[in-house]
DNA sequence: CACTAATCGTTAGGGCCCAAATTATCGGAC
DNA sequence: GTCCGATAATTTGGGCCCTAACGATTAGTG
C-alpha cells in the first residue's frame, strides 16, 4: 500500500482524511511493508523458478508440502500451507492430471484422502527445490544472520497476534 | 509452509530427501513465515473488518490508495497496491457499480483513465479506516516499538531483494 | 504528412481462492 | 441396530489474479 511514498508522506496525508483520530501508523507500515514483500517475492519466485516447470506457486506449496511430509492427509496439507482445503482440492486435481500426486482413500477411515508424490513428481522436487532455495537466498541476501532470524520471529509473533484474536469472538454481519 | 513443524523438523526432513545440499534453510524459515504471516493476517482482516462492508481485500487496498491519493491514474494505483492493471480493471468495474468509484479519461492525454471515490466511497473509507487500523494493530500487539520498526525495514529489504535481482534477470526479449 | 514504436487500459482465458452447501463417513448415545 | 452430531473432502458460485493479446492513443522519426 505505502509503496513509493514514504511513512511520514503517507502519514500526513492520512491525517488530512481523517484530522487527528488516535491512529497507530507504525503498525500500519509494517502491515504494508508485509503484503508488499509478500506479493515482491511470490511473483518473483513464480517468475525466476515456478514458470518454467509451468507451476503456480499453490501448487508448489503443495508439492513441497507433500514432498517433506508424505503420505500426507488432505487437511494436513491445507493447514501447513495456509489455505482452504476447497482451494486444496482443485490445485490437487490439477496436480493429478498432470501425473504428479496421487490420491487414495484411506483404508481405516474412509473420510479420509491420502497424498503422496508419483515418482515423476518427486523428481520434479528433488531439481526445482534447490532452485527454489537459492532464490529464497537470493531475497534475503541484504539481511544479516541475526536479521533473517529477527525477522522470521517478528513474523511468527505477527500469526500469533492474529490467531489469538481470531479465537476469541465472530463478528457480527453488518452491512453498509 | 513450515508450520506447526519446527524450522529442525523440517530441515532434517528435506536432508532426508536431498541429503548434504548447500540449502540455506534461514532463508527458507524467512520466507515460509513471511507467506504464513502474510496470509493469516490478510484472512484476519477481511473477516474482521472487510466483510461486514462486503469489500475484498483487493477492493479494499484500491480504495484505500485512491482515498488518500486522488484525482490518481489507474496504472499508479496497480503500482502502489502491487497488482497488475489487468487485476485492477475488473475490481474498479465491481467499485464503479457499486457506487464507490468514478473513472474518467483524461482530457489532454485520452490514454489514461483518472479515477476518484464518490461521495459514499469518502464516507465508507472514514469509518472503515479507523477499524482496519485497529486491527492492524492488534496484529503487531506483540511487537514492541523497536521490534515493529526493525521488522518494517526487514521487509523492504526484502523488497529490495527482489527488485534488484528482477532488474539483472529477464532475458530481453528479441523482437525485430 | 505518414510510419513506427511505445504506452495505457481493457478483455480473454485459465487458474486460484474462499465460504457455504453437499455428500459421505464415523463415533457415540440410546 | 438406529439415530444424531461431528468430521472430511468435494462441488458450487462469485470474485480475484496473472499473462498475453487487443484496440486506442500518443510520441518520435524522417
Amino acid at each position: 500500500m505505502a509503496g513509493q511514498h514514504t511513512l511520514s508522506e503517507t502519514e500526513s496525508a492520512v491525517r488530512g482524511r481523517l484530522g487527528d483520530l488516535e491512529l497507530d501508523f507504525e503498525a500500519m507500515s509494517v502491515v504494508s511493508n508485509l503484503f508488499r514483500a509478500a506479493n515482491a517475492v511470490r511473483n518473483h519466485l513464480e517468475r525466476t523458478v515456478l514458470a518454467r516447470s509451468d507451476l503456480t506457486w499453490t501448487a508448489f506449496v503443495v508439492l513441497w508440502v507433500t514432498w517433506i511430509w508424505e503420505p500426507i492427509e488432505t487437511r494436513q496439507i491445507a493447514a501447513e500451507g495456509g489455505f482452504s482445503k476447497a482451494t486444496l482440492s482443485g490445485v490437487m486435481t490439477t496436480l493429478e492430471k498432470r501425473g504428479l500426486i496421487t490420491r487414495e482413500r484411506d483404508t481405516t477411515d474412509g473420510r479420509l484422502v491420502i497424498v503422496n508424490l508419483t515418482p515423476a513428481g518427486r523428481k520434479l522436487m528433488k531439481r526445482l527445490f534447490p532452485e527454489f532455495n537459492a532464490q529464497e537466498r537470493q531475497v534475503t541476501q541484504h539481511l544479516g544472520n541475526r536479521e533473517k532470524q529477527a525477522a522470521a520471529q517478528a513474523l511468527r509473533e505477527m500469526i500469533r497476534g492474529v490467531e489469538r484474536e481470531d479465537a476469541t469472538q465472530p463478528p457480527p454481519p453488518m452491512r453498509g
